[in-house]
Formats: C-alpha cells, structure tokens, sequence
RNA sequence: GACCCCAUCGUCUAGAGGCCUAGGACUCCAGCCUUUCACGCUGGCAACACGGGUUCGAAUCCCGUUGGGGUCGCCA
C-alpha cells in the first residue's frame, strides 16, 4: 500500500510556524516515499471556523511551495458520513446516550479535581436504561470504551507508548445537535482517506490512544502514528501568539524566503548528520520519522535568519529583484520605475552579502533611489571631514577620465596622496556623502552605480549640509 | 492534581557501550582580508541536569530525583 499523509489544521486562526512545519513533515514524507499528501480542512467547530482562515492557511501552504494532491477536504461537509458510522456503532453497543448536562459535567470534573483524580468523565450513563432518560434532554452519543486493560500505541517517535484504559473516558462521538466532534471525524476521515500515517504534534498524543480505541471498535486498523515534540518560543515557553507564533505571512513580510524557512523548520526537530543547508531534493531523499528529534525544540530568529541568507544569496539577481520590488516600494513610498531596477540590478551583487532577509537587503539598497539623510555617525564623518581636502576630492572625481569603479579609485587614491593622507580619510566621507551612511558596499562602486551626476548633486549637497550643520 | 512525553554547548543538533580529552551549525569573541560594513578564511569561549546502579568500559542501558512540556471540552 502506498504512503498517505494528510495536513489537518482547523480554521481558526492563520498558519502558524508548528502548522507549517507539520505540514512540511507530512509533504516530506509523501513525496519521499513517492505517496501522496493530503489536505483536509478539520472546520467542524462552526463556531470558530471562518473562511478568512482557510484563505490564510491555504495561502501559507501555497507560499511555502507545499503543495497537496487533490482538492482539499472540508471535514464539516462528511457530517453525515460521520455520523453514520457513530450509529452503526451504538447499534452495536459500543457507543451510548448520556444525558449529563453540561454544569453536571462541569461539577463532575470539579469534585475530581478536588479529590486528585484524573478528570475524567464517570461514564455515569454507559449502562442506566434508556427509560431512565430525562425528558425535553438532547442527549450526546458517547463512546463506550474499553475499561480494563491497555491501549498501545506504537508511535514512529516516541517509541511504544501504553496506557491503562481506566485513564480514558468514554468521549463524545456526537454532540447534542447530531454533529460530530473531532474525535470521531479525524477517525472517520483519515480512514475513508486511506492515510497510512499520521504526523502531526504531541498535542494530540493523548488523542492517539482514544482514536485507536475507536479504530478497534469500529473494526479499522489504525494508521501509523508518529508525533512530533512542539516548537517553543526563544524564552522556552510554549509558543504562543506573544512568543513568536506567528502566521508565516508574518515571516514573508520579515523578508524570509519561503526556501530559508522550510529549510530552518526542517531542521528544527529533524536532523541527518552534520548537514545544516539542504535542498528540497536532499530533504525529500532523506527525509524519515528516524531522524526526527523526540525533545521540544526552540524558535531562533537568528539561526532563520542565517539560513535565509544562504537562499537569498543563491538566488538569482533577476527573481531577487523580482521578490524585492515590492519591499522597496514600500520603503520609497513608489512603484520601483524601471530605472530604479537598473540600479537595484547593477548593485545587487554587492548588495547580497550585506543582507539575511529581503528586508535587510532592500534597506542596504534604499540609498540607489533616495537621497537619503545622513545618519548620525555619516554627519559626523562629513563634518569632521576638511572641507579643502574634500574640495580637492570632488575636483579629482569631476576631472577622472572614465567613471568605472576602477577609474575613479585611482583617481581618488592619487588624491589622497597628493593631500597627504589615507584613502580612508577621503573615501569615507564620500561614502557618507553617497549614502548617507557609514556601511555600504564599495563606495567606487557606488559612485559608478550612481553615476556622475548623481555622485557630484549628492557631494554637493553634502558639503552644503556639513557647512550649514556644524559637529555637534 | 492524574496520565503521558522529554532532558548533550546560550540555541538547533551529531552521537544508537569503547571511534568522545563529545563533532557540526547559529550566536558571541579574536585575527586575517579590506576604503566602510558585510562576505570569506583561521582560531577561540561554551554542553553530556543530578544521584544511584548494570558493565572491564556509559553521553549512550536501567532506576530514582530535579527540571521542562503535553493532555485531561458537546475545541481541534
């Protein structure tokens, strides 16, 4: 039988990072073993399920280049489905009415508490006559599990799991209005889907054990689980909206690449040897439950954004410019002309190795389209400078005889010699005056990216600036 | 509280009894390169949670302690 694996989120919220790296697994998986992955919309919490969340999800997954096979499947239009197989299991006993109210429940798990007992539910309806059923009471359909014995898990992470069925309730198949819950849809779904293994997060390794329960009941075999440890966030805490849970529109947004984060997820939790940087073909040839990790692991910007960088600077000048275009845009408040795009062109290749994230490299390449204020250290630089040598600078630049980066260095280099100091003492101001700042690329290059004009307009206006604008 | 899981540098991890005076990556520090900042290169700081066993030998196996985490919904 060949290999299905499904991604199950439920639509209440965007894609986060623990979302996106279950689903990077469970697509690993699939295509590692030449299978197929699924996708199935868990949006039988009508409440709480709305389409801007499946938009969100769906978007992330398609950025993140994780595509499923198939249409998705929306797990609240096989209701009836669902609740077929829970009938045909009550008529054969294994599953019941209770009529417990929700506050009697609610002081059912109280009382437990109280006394140090496991929170469960006291199964007080599994076995009273139906004639006993209060009137005007919708009931529930619970599951009549198994009381003695143990349930085994074989999880493809954290190894043989058992736990004594007396710590499992009898759970809710179907609420009081007929739908079904979680539980039993997963169970339902997954079957009729024909997933051979689920992968999904430790939260749910309590429910495998209900779910196997149910699979033995019904008479299925359950498919081969394998839970993966959470992602906390940097403080170790579990990761939540205020630690770092965000939605991968939020990463695309910070300038990561959709390359970089499903290399830094895969690694997060999954390992093979040394290897840090490895292409989607690498990571679908070595991709196994074997070698993912069975601790929590913590979300590190910095590493991300590391990662990122190798994936940026690997990419291609005419995509990258493609992908920056709309991070500039928003920094110059303008659509990038096809001018600007020349520019952004000609510079990237010393752009790149000064940039982890898109939004770095579009903050090192702003200076190309605006003239930008000199920032404090590049004010400083540019009053300190000595306005004669400088002079003698911009007379050298005025005069070279080409204006390529090789030319003009000689030029200024001449300079520097002839005024009796360091190149650095001339090249720096000019950067400043260029940039307006202190960390660029390399200024000769600047200059001939710039081009003559441009250079001379943005000295002059240095200069002007430094003269009104005295050391502070 | 009950049940379950986890535990190697600050972080991600390699390590499946001797190959480990514990390796790689990120971060940090130093040096080299250099017109700046980066990149790159070289080097450095830094860990087997603790206590018992088992064994000729334990980061690796067992038990306990401690510390983290997850689950206990008519949510998924």
């Amino acid at each position: 039988m060949s290999v299905v694996t499904r991604f199950a989120p439920s639509p209440t919220g965007f894609l986060h990072i623990g979302g996106a790296r279950t689903a990077l697994f469970n697509w690993l998986f699939a295509r590692h073993h030449g299978g197929r992955f699924l996708l199935r919309i868990e949006d039988t919490d009508r409440e709480r399920s709305t389409e801007a969340a499946v938009a969100a999800i769906l978007d992330g997954l398609r950025w993140l280049a994780l595509d499923w096979d198939g249409e998705a499947i929306f797990q609240f239009a096989r209701m009836d489905r669902h609740a077929a197989v829970a009938h045909a299991l009550m008529a054969k006993g294994g599953a019941y009415r209770c009529y417990a109210s929700p506050a009697e429940l609610q002081e059912m798990r109280n009382k437990a508490k109280a006394e140090g007992r496991s929170m469960r539910y006291d199964g007080r309806w599994r076995d009273r006559d139906p004639s006993e059923a209060p009137s005007g009471v919708q009931p529930v359909i619970r599951f009549k599990a198994p009381r003695a014995g143990e349930t085994v898990v074989r999880d493809g992470v954290q190894g043989e799991v058992r736990v004594a069925n007396a710590e499992l309730d009898d759970m809710v198949l179907l609420r009081a209005d007929g739908t079904p819950t979680y539980m039993l849809s997963v169970v339902v779904d997954d079957h009729d889907m024909d997933v051979t293994h689920v992968i999904r997060g430790d939260d749910h390794f309590t429910n495998a054990f209900r779910q196997t329960q149910l699979y033995v009941a019904i008479g299925w075999t359950p498919p081969h689980f394998s839970h993966i440890p959470l992602i906390h966030g940097a403080d170790g805490a579990k990761l939540s909206k205020r630690h770092g849970a965000l939605g991968v529109d939020a990463y695309r947004d910070m300038g990561f690449l959709p390359a970089g984060m499903r290399n830094y997820l895969l690694r997060l939790g999954w390992s093979h040897g040394d290897a840090e940087v490895i292409s989607t073909e690498e990571a679908i040839a070595w991709f196994d439950i074997d070698g993912i990790g069975r601790s929590p692991a913590r979300f590190d910007m910095e590493k991300l954004a590391s990662v990122n960088a190798h994936y940026l600077r690997a990419l291609e000048d005419d995509r990258l410019a493609d992908l920056l275009a709309p991070f500039v845009a928003a920094r110059i408040g303008r659509a990038m002309t096809a001018e600007d795009r020349g520019l952004l062109l000609a510079a990237l290749a010393d752009l790149k190795p000064r940039a982890r994230t898109l939004v770095e490299l579009a903050e090192g390449a702003l200076f190309l389209f605006v003239r930008r204020a000199p920032d404090a250290k590049a004010a400083r630089l540019l009053a300190e400078a000595d306005p004669a040598k400088t002079a003698r600078m911009v007379e050298a630049l005025r005069d070279a005889a080409g204006w390529d980066a090789h030319t003009l260095e000689v030029a200024v280099r001449a300079c520097a010699e002839a005024v009796g100091e360091k190149l650095g003492a001339l090249a720096q101001p000019l950067r400043a005056a260029l940039t307006g700042s202190t960390a660029s690329p390399p200024v000769f290059k600047v200059a001939e990216i710039l081009g003559r004009a441009e250079t001379l307009a943005r000295l002059d206006a240095a200069i002007e600036g430094a003269g009104r604008r005295p050391e502070v």
